[in-house]
DNA sequence: AAGTCGGGGGT
DNA sequence: ACCCCAGACTT
């Protein structure tokens, strides 16, 4: 096993995927999709890559049927990616209201501005051009590519992996880089051959429907599965075991005071950072959680120096809110003050209608809170 | 490789 | 409660 330096090159990406190679894997995917996949989908059935494009940003990490009212305002508001380019930040903000990973919908304003700026307007068909493309990852960037332009390039998302994973029974969280890496080759190797492009739309979308509504998480339906005659994990029943799961870890809980400040017709919000949680959004004003009822007082007192005199103030119901990597215990505080001659917010601050606050640019607990607590609107009456 | 980034739906 | 969703990006 010494001295053959020729054996010990690094295999490029095509002889690695050759080793996972089978044609008639992509012929069984695409055949269960023209007969049992979805086809009416509002994002299926157009080739126009805006539109596809648009549809991959909202269903990063998000489902479909969370996506869809998304999808439709979105279109209505901004048909096309000039329309987009050219709509200002906060519009595109407030469409995005509720979906979360507000970073997606900065980079989609940014995307459309490129696309509009340097091509034209045109989604370029190349994989390699498109996730160059900011909030396009390698994944999306084929996903387009496919159904825009039926290319051959190789989608891994979250249902191809659980696909992958049971039907090669790959052992291993899919998420390390190591099996991740793996499950790649596997998905380059399993495309339709070259020339049989006119089957990647079928394919991609088959690979999709395969893990949305036959091999889900919890109980897979393989008796209508048209891989279950290859799949491992079900031949070793495995398939509750696989894919790995990820390895859970402690949240961590954080607190925080929010401040609903009103006077009149208006309340008071803060222009969140563009980055960290909830970035590029409006918000309540907050406090740092106080040792007690006096400090807070006095926190508050201090928080709301200039703006007038107090007409009514109440503690509203605490509530709780989980993200993925941690919970915060939101404690929210009212303040009504009284109406006197219109003075400017801070810089930061902007003292909002409250008749628009369904269409306001808030996270959305914020949003449910004000809704609630504004629309009431008992504290005076 | 690990952490950051939401909100909701299914179980 | 727990899991994870048509992932991308930063550190």
């Amino acid at each position: 096993m010494r001295g053959l330096p020729a054996m010990k090159r690094v295999l490029n990406s095509n002889e690695a995927a050759q080793d996972f190679a089978d044609p008639t894997f992509s012929e069984a995917v695409i055949d269960w999709q023209k007969q049992h996949g979805r086809h009416a989908l509002p994002w299926q059935n157009t080739r126009d890559a805006y539109r596809i494009w648009l549809s991959e940003i909202m269903l990063q990490q998000t489902q479909v049927t969370a996506v869809i009212p998304y999808y439709q305002k979105f279109l209505q508001s901004f048909p096309t990616v000039e329309s987009l380019a050219a709509a200002p930040s906060e519009a595109v903000m407030a469409h995005w209201s509720g979906l979360g990973y507000y970073t997606r919908a900065r980079n989609l304003h940014r995307c459309a501005q490129r696309v509009t700026a340097e091509y034209g307007g045109r989604f370029p068909d190349d994989p390699e051009l498109l996730a160059d493309l900011p909030g396009i990852g390698r994944s999306t960037a084929a996903a387009i590519a496919a159904f825009s332009y039926g290319k051959r390039a190789a989608i891994l998302d979250g249902n191809v992996k659980r696909v992958f994973a049971r039907v090669f029974g790959v052992e291993g969280f899919p998420g390390a880089k190591a099996v991740e890496d793996q499950l790649w080759r596997r998905a380059v190797a399993l495309l339709p051959q070259a020339g049989m492009e006119s089957g990647m739309e079928a394919y991609t979308q088959g690979l999709m429907d395969l893990g949305a509504t036959l091999c889900v998480r919890g109980k897979p339906a393989c008796d209508r599965c048209p891989l279950a005659p290859r799949c491992v994990a079900l031949a070793t029943g495995r398939t509750a075991e696989l894919p790995v799961r990820k390895p859970k870890k402690a949240v961590p809980e954080k607190e925080t005071m929010m401040l609903v400040i009103s006077e009149g017709n208006d309340v008071l919000l803060e222009q969140r950072p563009d980055s960290g949680i909830w970035g590029g959004l409006l918000s309540l004003p907050e406090l740092p959680p106080s040792p007690d009822a006096d400090a807070f007082g006095a926190a508050v007192e201090s928080a709301l120096q200039g703006f007038g005199a107090i007409a009514a103030c109440r503690k509203l119901q605490p509530f709780s809110h989980v993200f993925t990597h941690f919970k915060l215990h939101i404690s929210p505080y009212q303040v009504v003050l009284e109406k006197r001659r219109p003075h400017v917010a801070e810089s930061g601050h902007v003292w909002y209608p409250i008749a628009q606050l369904a269409d306001a640019p808030l996270p959305a607990p914020v949003k449910k809170l004000l809704l609630g607590v504004l629309q009431a609107d008992d504290l005076l009456s």
